[in-house]
Parts: structure tokens; sequence; C-alpha cells
DNA sequence: CGATGCGGGTGCA
DNA sequence: TGCACCCGCATCG
């Protein structure tokens, strides 16, 4: 393994325990005798953003636990609202939130047979299934309903959004647990009320319930009068939150505190968790890199949005999927110094968790003009001319309107001709002035050790560009796209987004083939002479790759031809 | 009406 | 056997 490059910046290696990062479900054996009392040597980059090893005086725990310790007073955690990726608490036994088993996601509750552990499952986000956005910039991300029946009835509905022109909402699912949705667990004890989750979102945050009730005023009926009013107290709100919070958000972000922790004492064997991979660098949706749009937090007009949601974009996450731990990590200093001085976190994480920013609930904005919000404040402003920095702090926002299919602003640098991308098929890095392939930076990949072996690379960090898109020359999912010594769950995660990609496939419904490279793409509705036109592609062979016996489903060259006459 | 919790039951691995 | 998931029921606001 070469020397890490660029420590300091970039990563860190940390010796972690396998049980830490929680194990293998028990009927992998090959896993459980390979990691389970064995430490990695990881780098801090392939860790979830919310990893730090827990202090040592925090009592260990498992939620499956035949007894879980008892907590003092001082070792009680503050209720978090978000918590996200494998963690744990202890609530104090009187914390009405925690008596509730409230959280920011949608959980349902889910049977476990065990009535001294509650389990409930995360039901997902309500979004537009064409992907509209909102005048703002942001997506629907709308709660959705516990209720089978509610929801039922959330779902196909027309886009709230008025300048949505045929959208319905849907859900987008998650899966965030070994392809399966993240799971909370709530345990009562009379020291306190236990919590642990397993699993990472891979979807936006709902609108959280304390601002679904103005659905229930009419919002979502479009009555403008009162969602102008309501909009404009969100936005208002928003502002002032990140005004007056600041860090005091941080205690409920799930971002400071996501913990994953130390095996438990007690060994149980019956866990049911993800290895080590589960993390979004693996399988993740990572689109939740793209498209990220962000404002300078010190200008207060600061907000986030996931921009993630789009089934064109699935496609795009599928291709990414395959390469999501080469993506564009960033380098954030952990909050608490004293127990992870030096954690990464992708870019992903960072807009999960990072309370500088804001989220916009769709509901608050239903019949949000654009000049209704400048008037609030400073305007929403979108610019093109900050970027994603080297270090991936996110100070961008590219454009909505030039880009389709939007991508993470990883460089000014637009003179650039020459590329690198990684051709799953050899997993081998390559590089030519022809098709470059976005979203990652190669010197992630030279000091990763767990994908090394095949790829060899230059030490530059490569940036790719807004608007600029690859020829994705994708044939199968390489053995680095899912979890290692995971089988069974991959197979569960490529069924998922077979499905996934079935269902984009029958809304996409057809794909024109490259003139030159005989592969689908997606075509870009505007090209830029900032870049060569063969650039201005998105491959989709994994449409072809993933459905062989019906190709012909996505060939419709003319529909190509009349794309290019019209364009 | 929907959120929430409980629990019987099924299918899968 | 463990897990995800479905369903119906009851309670509560």
């Amino acid at each position: 393994m070469p020397a890490p490059k660029s420590c300091s910046q970039l990563s860190t290696l940390l010796l972690i325990p396998c049980r830490a990062l929680n194990t293998k479900k028990k009927g992998d054996h090959h896993h459980n005798h390979r990691f389970s009392s064995k430490l990695l040597l990881m780098k801090s980059s392939m860790l979830p953003a919310n990893f730090h090893i827990q202090k040592s005086h925090t009592p260990d725990w498992d939620i499956n636990d035949t007894n879980v310790p008892a907590i003092n007073e001082a070792e009680l955690n503050e209720f978090q609202e978000w918590a996200d990726g494998h963690c744990r608490y202890v609530y104090n036994p009187n914390n009405e939130d925690a008596k509730k088993h409230i959280s920011g996601w949608a959980m349902r509750n889910t049977n476990n047979h065990n009535v001294n552990i509650l389990k409930k499952s995360c039901l997902g986000v309500l979004v537009c299934s064409v992907g509209c956005t909102l005048p703002n910039g942001t997506k629907i991300n709308l709660r959705p309903a516990i209720c089978d029946k509610a929801r039922r009835k959330q779902t196909g509905k027309p886009c709230p959004n008025r300048n949505c022109s045929g959208g319905q909402l849907e859900v987008l699912s998650c899966r965030g647990h070994c392809g399966y949705p993240v799971t909370h667990f709530w345990r009562h004890t009379k020291y306190g009320i236990f919590f642990q989750a397993k699993g990472i979102h891979d979807h936006p945050r709902p609108e959280p319930k304390s601002s679904e009730s103005r659905r229930s005023l009419g919002i979502g009926r479009r009555s403008k009068g009162l969602a102008v009013l309501l909009a404009r107290d969100a936005a208002v709100g928003n502002k002032l939150i990140s005004l007056a919070n600041g860090n005091k958000r941080e205690k409920h972000s799930g971002f400071k505190n996501c913990e994953i922790l130390p095996p438990p004492l007690i060994k149980d064997s019956n866990s049911n968790s993800c290895p080590i991979s589960e993390t979004p660098h693996f399988y993740n949706y990572p689109n939740d890199n793209i498209y990220c749009m962000s404002m300078n937090a010190q200008q207060n007009n600061q907000f986030m949005s996931y921009q993630n949601y789009h089934h064109d974009q699935l496609m795009h996450q599928q291709m990414f999927d395959e390469s999501s731990h080469v993506q564009n990590y960033s380098f954030v200093p952990y909050p608490n110094n004293e127990t992870f001085p030096t954690a990464t976190m992708p870019i992903n994480e960072q807009v999960h968790h990072q309370e500088n920013f804001q989220t916009i609930q769709s509901n608050d904005l239903y019949e949000f003009l654009p000049e209704e919000i400048f008037q609030l404040d400073q305007p929403i402003v979108k610019s093109e001319s900050q970027t994603f920095g080297v270090n991936g702090v996110i100070t961008s926002a590219p454009s909505l309107e030039t880009s389709q299919m939007p991508f993470v602003n990883l460089s000014n640098d637009l003179s650039s001709t020459s590329h690198s991308f990684l051709d799953l098929s050899s997993g081998q890095i390559q590089t030519n002035n022809k098709y470059p392939i976005e979203g990652f930076t190669l010197s992630e990949i030279n000091n990763n050790s767990n994908y090394q072996s095949n790829i060899s690379v230059n030490d530059t960090q490569i940036q790719c560009k807004v608007n600029e898109v690859a020829v994705y020359n994708y044939q199968a999912p390489p053995e680095t796209s899912f979890r290692p010594n995971c089988a069974v769950e991959n197979e569960k995660v490529l069924k998922r987004k077979h499905n996934d990609l079935e269902h984009v496939a029958k809304k996409q419904h057809s794909l024109p083939f490259h003139p030159n490279s005989n592969q689908q793409f997606f075509p870009k509705r505007e090209s830029s002479s900032l870049f060569q036109q063969n650039t201005n592609y998105y491959s989709a062979d994994l449409y072809t790759a993933n459905f062989p016996s019906k190709p012909d489903v996505y060939r419709n060259m003319e529909k190509y031809n009349n794309y290019i006459t019209n364009n």
C-alpha cells in the first residue's frame, strides 16, 4: 500500500474494530469469521462521516443485549432528531421526544416480535416523479405518511409544485441498511431510553414533522395566499434559525453526535447489521453528491438542498454507484477534536449533516414564486462562479437551468482537455481526452487501499466540470461496487437497483444511441461550447447491461434524431 | 383522519 | 431462526 499522500488534508489511517462497524448478518458466516474479531486498517475517508470512536467512559451496549448497562445521568445524550448512521444514544427517561420515539425521519413501526424493543423502519421521502425543481432550486422532499393507507393516498397525487408539469408524488424508499430501510430501535429502562440506529439514510430528509402541519393548513391545495404567507414565514424562519441557533442545532442534527461505537461487551450473535462498507461511499445514492446547492453560510442565505432525486439521476446514480467510493471526499474537522480530529466525509454526508445548511422544505414553498423569495431577504442565490473546493467544502451552486443533469461543480478550470475515468469493465482508471467522468478525485483513489489493487492512476487530482458528461463504458457492476464479503446483500441491492432502473426505464422509455460509440446515452439539452461535443452525453449502456433481455426498449434512434434536430 | 404501538401471520434465506 | 413486511386492531390527539 503506498504511503498516503496529503494525509493532512485528505485522510488518516485508522485501526477500527470490525464490530465497531457492525457485523454481518448472522447467516453470513464467511463474513463473521473473517471480520468480527479483527481490526481493520482503514482510511478515515472510507468511514462514514459521522464516524468517531466513542469515549471510553461510555458503556458499551447493543440494543439486543440481554442487559443494557446502567447509565449515569452525565452520560445521557441530548435528543437527536436526525440521527443517522450506525449510532446509539441513551436519552433521559423524561425526555418527551424520546418517550414518543420521535424522529425527523419518517419512521414506521415494524413488528420485530420483541415486546421489549420497539423497532421502526424508515419510509424514505416523498419526491416528485419527474424531479421538478422549485423556484428556489430545491426539490420536493415531503414527509411520507406513516399510515399505509394515508401514504397510498399521497402517492400519485399531483406534484404540489405548481411549476411542475405532470409530476406526481412518489415514495423514494430508504435503502440505507444493506438495501433495506434504516431501522431505529428503542428500548426503555429505568436508567434511560436506549436508542440505536442501523444504516445510513440514502435519501434526502423529509420535511420534519413540525413543518408538516402546514400542509394541513391548505398549502398542499395550492391556496396561494396562505401559502405565500407561510412560505414567507418559513423562509424567514429558516433564516432566523440559522442566525439564532447557530451551533445549537448541531445538538439535534445527528451530525455531531452520531457515533459508530466499539463492539458491545456482550456479544450479540443475533445482531444484524451491515459490514464495514455500508457507507454511502459504497452504495448509497451517490447522487447525493451532485446538484447540491448551497449558499455562503456567512451571508445568512444559507440553505441546503439535496437536489439529488431525479429519475434521470438514477441513471447517473447507477453509474456512480460503481465508483462511488472514489467520489470527491472532503475534509471536515470533526467537531469533537478529542475523539476524532481527522474524520473526513464526503460531500453528501456534509449535506446530510452539516447544520450550516438549512433545508427549505418543499411544503414551505408551494406557490413560492421567485420574486416572492427575493422579497423576503437576500435572494436565495445560485452562483456558478463558486465552486466545490478541493477540500470539498460546498460553496457552489451549479446552474439549474443549463444542466439537465447537473453535477457537482468541482473546478473552475474549464480548460483542461485531459480527463481520467474509471473503466468499470476493467477496473482501470484510464486517461484520455474524450470521455471524462465526473465526480471523484483521483487522489482519493490513489490513497485508497481498499480499492487500489486494480487501479493505478497519476497523482493528479482530476476534476470534472458542470455540464460535462461522460460516455460511460458500463459493462457490469464490478466487485468493488458493492460491499465486500457481503454477497447476499449485494445481490439484494443489485436487485433493488434493477427495479429502480426498470422504473426509470418505464418513464424514460427511450434513450438514443450515441452516433459514434454505439452506446446509449442521455443527451444533454444544451451543449456547451466549452466542451467537446462528444462529451455531452450520458451513456446509458447500463440500461442494456441491466436489461439484456429487452434492449429494444431503450433503443430509439428516431427519438435521438428528433432530439438532434430540435436542439 | 392519521400517528403510533401491538401482534398475528407470511415469505425468504 | 431472524428478518422484512403485510395486515388488522386499538388508542390517542
